[in-house]
DNA sequence: GCCCAGGTGAAGC
DNA sequence: GCTTCACATGGG
């Protein structure tokens, strides 16, 4: 997939994308912005009850991205246990330092594209440390090997089962439950998957069971089964309405 | 200083 | 099976 410059803007009942070049096919946006998937079906598959309503209410409009799988891959693997902001952090440090150049309008900063695996496979590794990821660069290094070697092929797992698929993501080093959702859900299209982080685990405890100790095992099979055949959906909403709307007030 | 962050893997019961 | 812990690094 090429790597393009752009800057969006959203408006009330649309969007404004600025870019680099002239575009006569805009799927490579709308694709990766979803921007044709309905979402009044969607919502209707949520459950009916006031947790749902009112992350629904407070984020009106939310969609999932469509992102090329390598970068959401590696991009998960270096996003345990780190903040958001030091995530976006990490990610920007590694496409400067591995990227190609892409064109931008005239007067904008030189961008970068996301490291292609091969890129990455033949980093060293303390190069990757380099980009503030810490421990995760053995498992970025390790996974980008495994990728290169055609030990799986990420752009064919939307093909598979989800559950075959999701097993051969957790293979890779650094990949488990929740990272191989994440992928699943955001790069794959398995709208059933359902990844739990310790944002999703907070909604659903405070939430639904009422701040009571549950397992995360307990967690997991509760979110996958209560939430119905959009649950990946119903789960973008909890995290967004946790992180930005409610935090500690629910 | 202390605790936590869009977890994982290994080791301990 | 489950729970606990180390793993880098930075922010609050």
């Amino acid at each position: 997939m090429r790597a393009r410059w752009v800057r969006l803007q959203q408006r009330r009942d649309s969007i404004i994308a600025e870019v680099a070049e002239p575009v006569s096919d805009w799927r490579w946006l709308t694709d990766y912005l979803q921007v044709e998937q309905a979402l009044a079906p969607v919502l209707a598959a949520f459950p009916d009850d006031q947790p749902m309503r009112d992350a629904v209410k407070a984020c009106r409009g939310l969609r999932l991205l469509r992102q090329e799988p390598w970068e959401c891959l590696a991009s998960f693997i270096c996003s345990s246990t780190k903040q958001i902001v030091q995530i976006k952090q990490i990610v920007t440090l590694l496409c400067s330092r591995f990227g190609e150049p892409v064109s931008v309008p005239a007067g904008e900063e030189t961008a970068f594209s996301f490291p292609s695996p091969d890129r990455i496979a033949s980093a060293d590794e303390r190069e990757l440390r380099a980009c503030k990821m810490g421990f995760r660069a053995a498992y970025l290094k390790a996974t980008a090997r495994a990728v290169v070697a055609g030990e799986i092929d990420l752009n064919r797992l939307h093909l598979l089962p989800v559950s075959e698929a999701r097993e051969a993501l957790m293979d890779l080093p650094g990949v488990g439950r929740k990272i191989a959702d994440c992928v699943l859900l955001f790069a794959g299209g398995f709208q059933e998957a359902f990844p739990v982080d310790v944002w999703v685990q907070k909604a659903i405890r405070r939430l639904y069971f009422r701040g009571r100790r549950v397992s995360a095992r307990r967690l997991q099979e509760f979110g996958a089964t209560h939430f119905g055949l959009w649950s990946g959906y119903a789960q973008q909403y909890l995290f967004h309405y946790m992180r930005v709307h409610a935090r500690d007030r629910v």
